[in-house]
DNA sequence: GCGCTGCATTGACGCTCGTCGATACAGCCG
DNA sequence: CGGCTGTATCGACGAGCGTCAATGCAGCGC
């Protein structure tokens, strides 16, 4: 495959009040729920708190990659996690630096914010 | 499996500051991926918010269970999210009331919020 | 150019998940 | 009691996921 599939737009709309406030309609459960999705994995949710607590704000793949898996698969979850917006990759030279997308971020956190 | 498996304690330690404060262990990445992977589903997040904004802060399985799926499975997406920890269920007469549990919402919110 | 390191892709395998129809169980009502 | 409605469980099937070893590719240094 060539074109990153855009599962959810980082610029897309802030979607969703919290879940206490409404009802989600269909399309927007499918967005946030690819969201929720991409940190359903142990593994995954490991590499992306990495990334987030990380000096700087990024981290070079070498940096997080000891969670216990092979370097393959330690790929495969990164590129699960850019696919669906969660991570921002850019190569530098030698090394891919990851860093968190704030916007879905901040989306699934306000979902999930109690009004009460 | 036979008892409801309680794959996240709602009386919990807290567990998880903000996921750009601090990498999360292996145990507790555990433990929020089954709460993310709960909601990983859309039909799930869709009975998940219809509970959660529903007036008086719980909803009859009746009141909600209308969103394109058959019976039985709506029934097993709502044992899910109760071994999730996310629902509780309580049986009056006829009709089962389910609502959000407050404790694992507001963990999982709190890992989410930037600190920045 | 050549070899080496860092990361991504491919292809395969086993397991889990979401879904359904059929069925079972619980509580109300006549 | 007997039938009816609301909800849960069972068993089966297909699709998708996480994992790995093998391989590919890009950039650096000699």
């Amino acid at each position: 495959m060539s074109a990153e599939l855009p599962i959810v737009d980082a610029s897309a709309a802030p979607c969703c009040p919290p879940v206490t406030a409404a009802a989600l309609s269909e399309a927007d459960a499918e967005r946030m729920a690819a969201m929720f999705k991409a940190l359903s994995d142990p593994v995954r949710l490991r590499l992306f708190s990495r990334v987030a607590s990380h000096a700087g704000g990024e981290a070079c793949v070498c940096d997080i990659q000891d969670v216990g898996v092979s370097q393959p698969t330690v790929s495969h979850h990164l590129k699960k996690l850019r696919e669906a917006g969660l991570l921002t990759s850019e190569r530098r030279g030698t090394w891919v630096y990851y860093r968190v997308a704030p916007g879905p971020l901040a989306a699934m956190a306000g979902l999930l914010t109690a009004t009460r």
